[in-house]
DNA sequence: CGTCCCATAGTTGCATGCTACTGTTGCATG
DNA sequence: CATGCAACAGTAGCATGCAACTATGGGACG
């Protein structure tokens, strides 16, 4: 792996992590020095960033990072309510055993670390990817992946508070379950719900932003 | 606009037109001649085409033009079956006289430019765009736009020659149409019409593709 | 004649020098 | 005191130098 794909990761969970500041603007060189490399490389990270919507490039300024409003959330949620409902139908045909096993897994993290935000976090990241994946789309699953990293930025915050881990938990529960079943219906369904519920609960504040989604979702 | 930035472009669209083949290999040094421009701006460019799969770049060795397989158009299909009808819905909402205007200023070149294809190409994407932009989901619109650019190699030289224009053109008038007169359903309907048709087309050829693409359609 | 190994050409990936540009600050001027 | 301006510090963007790595081809050896 190179020093600009390792510096792109570490940029993007910098930013997660609140060590790098939404509205700030950073140097290559300030960036360099803080992760050990020089211009260059950090220069390729913040091109592949600013891509992803991750950071703006200001000529001869800098790179912003740039947060999420409401707006992004809205923009994500019916992305992702638009997707992975159908790949989770797709998946549930084509999952086999290793895979309901994978899920089964996921699901135990999530169960045994529920009061550690991180694991929590990557178990439910995880959870997700294994049934996109196995959806045979690659090409979603990335997709939907880069929308979540996108949004973790307001979300990471707003997701554990709001909500009971023991719901959510419940939620993926009932997914895997209509999964390991065979029911494609159900499993759509399941994931729909979960999806709803957890965008619905970060834009529950803003009554406009319920309408903008509510759009997307009549059949 | 930056050196980096216009050779994305550039490289992009050498590869539709076939300039750069696929499978080849080639050197930062040896398309920095070919565009005029050092090896630092064309590897930044060639990054990017990396993340959105355009390319391959081979530590040591070079940049590996990757061409689209049938698997990929299956791919795409169902991402673009999944998202541009929803969006035509909200879009119908959305749209006012001056995208209207704009939407049919693309159908007229679409019908003047017929017998060119890079002309007819450019007022197809325009067409999409247009809409998506008017959904207000800016993530949405730029990842279809992706999704196209990825497939156009193969599909260039399909689409024109599998199809009659009228036909893609009478298509498109049915979406235009039902979205002046404000009908939602009806513009969902024709947009997903008109994907299925041009998927189908692309993939007419392979039965177990035809299969993969139906088990995303299934309501 | 076949096989192994080494030298070599060619490449990336990273660091660094240089130029052009941008926002700012402090000063001069009305 | 307000206003315009000019010098300055800092930055991106590009070109180029350099080291490490890879595939390959030819020659030596069995």
């Amino acid at each position: 792996m190179t020093k600009s794909d390792r510096l792109a990761i570490a940029i993007r969970d910098a930013i997660r992590r609140g060590e790098l500041i939404s509205g700030v603007l950073y140097s290559a060189q300030e960036l360099g020095e803080r992760f050990g490399a020089s211009r260059t490389p950090v220069r390729e990270a913040l091109l592949r960033l600013a891509d992803a919507n991750l950071v703006k490039i200001e000529r001869n300024r800098g790179a912003r990072v740039l947060g999420s409003d409401i707006h992004d959330v809205v923009e994500v949620g019916a992305l992702r309510l638009l997707l992975e409902p159908a790949a989770t139908r797709v998946a549930t045909l084509r999952m086999g055993e290793a895979d309901h096993a994978r899920l089964h897994a996921a699901l135990d993290r999530m169960r045994e670390l529920s009061d550690e935000p991180d694991a929590m976090f990557a178990a439910d990241r995880d959870f997700h990817d294994i049934i996109l994946r196995a959806s045979g789309n690659r090409r979603l699953a990335d997709m939907v992946a880069g929308l979540r990293e996108t949004v973790v930025l307001h979300g990471r915050t707003t997701v554990p508070a709001a909500r009971a881990v023991a719901q959510v938990i419940a939620e993926h529960t009932a997914i895997a379950t209509a999964i390991v079943a065979g029911d494609q219906a159900a499993a759509e369904r399941a994931m729909r719900h979960h999806l709803a519920t957890t965008t619905g609960l970060l834009i529950a504040d803003d009554p406009s932003a319920g309408h903008d989604l509510a759009a997307w979702l009549e059949p």
